[in-house]
DNA sequence: CATTGTCGAAAA
DNA sequence: TTTTCGACA
C-alpha cells in the first residue's frame, strides 16, 4: 500500500456560473461575461468572469461598474432575485447535471462544492490497463498537459525509455480515461471543464488549476519536486488562508520547495501532531486523504446580508426577512426530500448584529420537525428575539442564516402506495446512506415482478436519449401499458388541478397513507364530507375520492400487466406474436394515447419563448411545459419502482466493477438496493 | 453602509 | 454546540 496507489481526478467546471449563463442565452457565446449578483450598488458584485472577460482584465471581486469601466462591452448577467435575494437554484441545477455524468464513471466521487468534484478512478484505470492492447499514443491525449514536462516527453519515458514508471503509467491511463470524461461531461451538459490528475486530492486540484479552460493536467510525482520549487505555499489547498500566510511568516517559506526544507522536528515544535504531518508530507507531494463518496451536501442552507443602513431594526422588518429564508429553506428542503429521501433533523439559526460598534456573530440551533413554512419562520423568530432584542424591543441585525442539517434517511413506503398518497419516488443515485434492512422491506400491496424489464416510459429512445436495451420493443407494448400511461397523465393533469397539497407524516413520510387511514376513522375525520369507496369500504374525503379511484385503477392495471408479462417472457422468444394483445390502440377520450406521443407532440420542436433547463434530462423545456415535464420524470422513476429491472441504469463500466467486487449488495429484489450497492465505499 | 451566498471541516 | 476558517461561484 502506497501513497501513488490511487489514481485521483479533480474535475472542476469552468467559470461555471458564466457556462451556465451561456447555455441559457446562447447569443451570449463569445463575447465578455460577467454574472453579478444584485446590481443596485455600484452595478453588483461579481461572482464569476468568463475567459474573455478575463482577457479584457476583469476579475472578480470588481463591482459591476468596475468592469463596465474595464471593458465596456462586458455582458452583466445577474443572479436571479427570488423573495428578495440572490437564488443560486440555476446553478445548483446545473451542478447536479454535471455530478450525474461524471458519476456514470464511478460510484467513488465527492462532490467538492456546486461545480467541482474528486473522483477516484483508481479501478477504472486498472481495468483500461487490462484490457488495452498497445501503448496510448499522444492522440489519445490531446487536451492533456503534463506539468513542469511535455506530452513528448512523458510518453517517451513511459515507453522508449526503458524508464517506464508504473505509477506514471496509471497517470497516463486516468488521463485517457479523464479526456472521456470531459467529453461526456461536454456532450451531456454542454458545459466544459478542467481537470487533474494525480496521485492524491491535493495534487489533482492543483493540477486542476494548471492548464485552464477545457484543458487537463496530468501530476507525476516525479514531477512535484520540480513544481513545487517555485509554488508559492498558498497554491495548496488550505493554505489559501490565514494559516498559510502565517505558516510563511514564521516559518519564512514561501514556496513549497522550501518548506520541503524544513525538517519533520521543526514542524512538530511548532504544530500539532495533525498539521505538521499534513505539512511534511504535502511538501513532499504526499496526502492520505481519501475521495469519500459524496454525491449530495450534507447542509443546505440560505442567509443574507444587511449591510450598513441596511440594518435590520425593526421586529417587522426581522419577521419579514425570516419568513423569505424559512420558504427558501422550506422549498429547498421538500425538493432535497422528493429526490434523496432524507429529512433534517436540524436548523441552526446564524445571526450577525452589531454590538456597541462591533459586529458580532452567533448561531443557536434549533431541532427541525416540519418543512412548514410558518413552523420554520416561528421558531427561526423567536431565537432571533431571544437574542438579539433590545430593551426597548430594537434589533440591529446585519445578518440572517437558516442553515439545515443532521439528515436521515426516511423509511421507504410501498412503492405504489407512495406514488399516489406522497407522489414521491426517492431517487437512489444520490443516496449516500447506507440502506437499512428495513428500507428494503416493501409492503405488499403489489406484487413486484423480479423479471419486469418492460419500461412503459424507457421505449427505444427515451426522454433521457439513453438507449433503454433492456425494455421491450414496441410491438409487444400491450394495451394495458398505453391505458396505463394515459392514466398517468390524467392523473397528473388531476394532481395540477387540485392543487390541495398531500399531507405527509414528517417523520415516517408515509402520511398518506397513515392520514387517509385516520380519516376514515369514525370520530376522526375532518369537517369535509366523506364518501365510503366501492373498492375497499374506506372512509373517504370527498375531494379525494378521484384520486382514491385512480388509486385502484392503477393498482388493477399494474396487477393485470404483471400477469402480461409473465406470459410474454414466457413466449416472446418463441412467437413474438402469441401472447398478448396487437398494439392496436383506441384513443378514445385521452388526448394522448401514449405518453411518448405526448411528449413528442409536445417538447420535440424547437423551443420557442421561456425555456427552463431540465436538471434530469438537461433538455430545455417551454416554462409553461415544465411542471408536466417534471411530472414525467417523476412518473419514471415510480415506474422504474414499480417495475424494478436487473440491470441497473448505469454505465457497464460500473456494473462490471461491481460485480467483479462480488459479494453482498447482488441479492436485493429490486433495483434500489443493488444501486445503493453500486456507489458503496471501496473500502 | 458594502461582496454575497453557500458549503465542509475542525477547533474551541 | 458554537465559532472560525477555507473554499468557490
Amino acid at each position: 500500500m502506497s501513497h501513488t496507489d490511487r489514481v485521483v481526478v479533480l474535475v472542476d467546471m469552468d467559470c461555471f456560473y458564466c457556462q451556465v449563463e451561456e447555455n441559457l442565452n446562447l447569443s451570449l457565446k463569445g463575447k465578455p461575461l460577467a454574472v453579478v449578483q444584485y446590481n443596485a450598488w455600484k452595478g453588483g458584485g461579481i461572482i464569476a468572469v468568463n475567459y474573455a472577460a478575463r482577457d479584457r482584465g476583469v476579475t472578480r471581486h470588481m463591482r459591476g461598474d468596475e468592469a463596465k469601466q474595464k471593458c465596456p462591452e462586458i455582458e452583466l448577467v445577474q443572479v436571479p432575485n427570488v423573495r428578495g435575494k440572490a437564488d443560486l437554484t440555476k446553478y445548483r441545477e446545473a451542478g447536479k447535471l454535471v455530478a450525474n455524468v461524471l458519476q456514470s464513471f464511478t460510484g467513488l466521487l465527492e462532490r467538492a462544492s456546486v461545480d467541482e468534484a474528486y473522483l477516484d478512478i483508481t479501478e477504472a484505470v486498472a481495468q483500461r490497463r487490462d484490457s488495452s492492447k498497445g501503448e496510448i499514443q499522444l492522440n489519445q491525449i490531446k487536451n492533456t498537459h503534463v506539468a513542469a514536462s511535455t506530452n513528448m516527453d512523458f510518453l517517451y519515458n513511459l515507453y522508449s525509455s526503458g524508464l517506464c514508471d508504473e505509477n506514471n503509467l496509471k497517470l497516463a491511463y486516468g488521463a485517457v480515461i479523464v479526456e472521456e470524461i470531459r467529453a461526456a461531461v461536454f456532450e451531456q451538459t454542454g458545459y466544459t471543464c478542467s481537470a487533474g490528475i494525480a496521485h492524491n486530492k491535493i495534487l489533482a486540484k492543483l493540477a486542476c488549476g494548471l492548464n485552464k479552460p477545457n484543458k487537463q493536467t496530468i501530476l507525476t510525482n516525479d514531477n512535484v519536486q520540480q513544481l513545487f520549487e517555485n509554488l508559492p505555499v498558498q497554491k495548496i489547498r488550505s493554505l489559501g488562508g490565514k494559516f498559510g500566510a502565517s505558516l510563511s511568516e514564521d516559518l519564512g517559506v514561501a514556496t513549497m520547495g522550501e518548506l520541503s526544507k524544513v525538517s519533520e522536528k521543526e514542524l512538530r515544535k511548532r504544530y500539532d501532531e495533525k498539521t505538521a504531518s499534513f505539512l511534511f508530507n504535502i511538501a513532499r507531494g504526499i496526502d492520505l486523504e481519501p475521495v469519500k463518496t459524496r454525491l449530495v451536501s450534507k447542509s443546505i442552507g440560505c442567509c443574507k446580508t444587511f449591510p450598513g443602513k441596511n440594518a435590520l431594526l425593526t421586529a417587522e422588518s426581522i419577521t419579514h426577512w425570516v419568513h423569505e429564508l424559512a420558504e427558501e429553506i422550506s422549498e429547498r428542503l421538500q425538493k432535497d426530500f422528493e429526490e434523496n429521501n432524507r429529512k433534517a433533523k436540524q436548523i441552526s439559526i446564524v445571526f450577525s448584529q452589531e454590538v456597541n460598534g462591533k459586529d458580532v456573530s452567533n448561531s443557536r440551533v434549533h431541532p427541525l420537525t416540519s418543512h412548514d413554512v410558518e413552523k420554520i419562520a416561528q421558531d427561526t423568530f423567536g431565537v432571533i428575539k431571544k437574542n438579539c432584542m433590545k430593551p426597548n424591543g430594537s434589533f440591529c441585525v446585519k445578518y440572517l442564516g437558516i442553515h439545515a442539517s443532521k439528515f436521515e434517511e426516511c423509511r421507504k413506503v410501498n412503492a405504489i402506495t407512495s406514488f399516489f398518497k406522497v407522489g414521491v419516488a426517492k431517487n437512489e443515485r444520490n443516496s449516500v446512506v447506507e440502506t437499512k434492512p428495513e428500507d428494503n422491506v416493501l409492503d405488499s400491496t403489489v406484487e413486484l415482478d423480479e423479471n419486469s424489464s418492460d419500461l412503459i416510459f424507457l421505449n427505444e429512445k427515451d426522454v433521457d436519449g439513453n438507449a433503454s436495451k433492456d425494455s421491450i420493443s414496441n410491438e409487444i407494448r400491450t394495451e394495458q401499458s398505453d391505458k396505463k400511461e394515459s392514466f398517468f397523465l390524467q392523473y397528473f393533469e388531476n394532481l395540477r388541478k387540485s392543487k390541495s397539497p398531500v399531507k405527509r407524516d414528517f417523520n415516517t413520510s408515509r402520511i398518506l397513507e397513515e392520514s387517509v387511514e385516520e380519516e376514515a376513522m369514525p370520530g376522526t375525520s375532518t369537517t369535509e364530507d366523506a364518501e365510503v369507496c366501492e373498492e375497499c369500504s374506506e372512509s373517504i374525503p370527498v375531494s379525494e375520492m378521484a384520486t382514491h379511484k385512480d388509486f385502484h385503477f392503477a393498482l388493477k392495471l399494474n396487477q393485470e400487466e404483471s400477469l402480461n408479462r409473465k406470459t410474454v417472457a414466457a413466449t416472446t422468444t418463441k412467437n413474438k406474436d402469441s401472447g398478448i394483445k396487437p398494439k392496436k390502440r383506441k384513443s378514445h377520450d385521452m388526448p394522448h394515447n401514449s405518453l411518448t406521443k405526448f411528449l413528442k407532440n409536445n417538447y420535440a420542436d424547437e423551443s420557442i419563448g421561456n425555456v427552463r433547463l431540465c436538471s434530469e434530462c438537461n433538455r430545455n423545456i417551454p416554462e409553461n411545459e415544465f411542471a408536466s415535464h417534471l411530472d414525467y420524470h417523476m412518473a419514471k422513476r415510480i415506474h422504474l419502482e414499480m417495475n424494478p429491472v436487473k440491470s441497473a441504469p448505469i454505465s457497464e463500466k460500473n456494473a462490471i466493477n461491481s460485480a467483479k467486487k462480488g459479494k453482498k449488495g447482488k441479492t436485493s429484489s429490486g433495483s434500489s438496493k443493488n444501486l445503493t450497492a453500486f456507489f458503496k465505499p471501496v473500502s
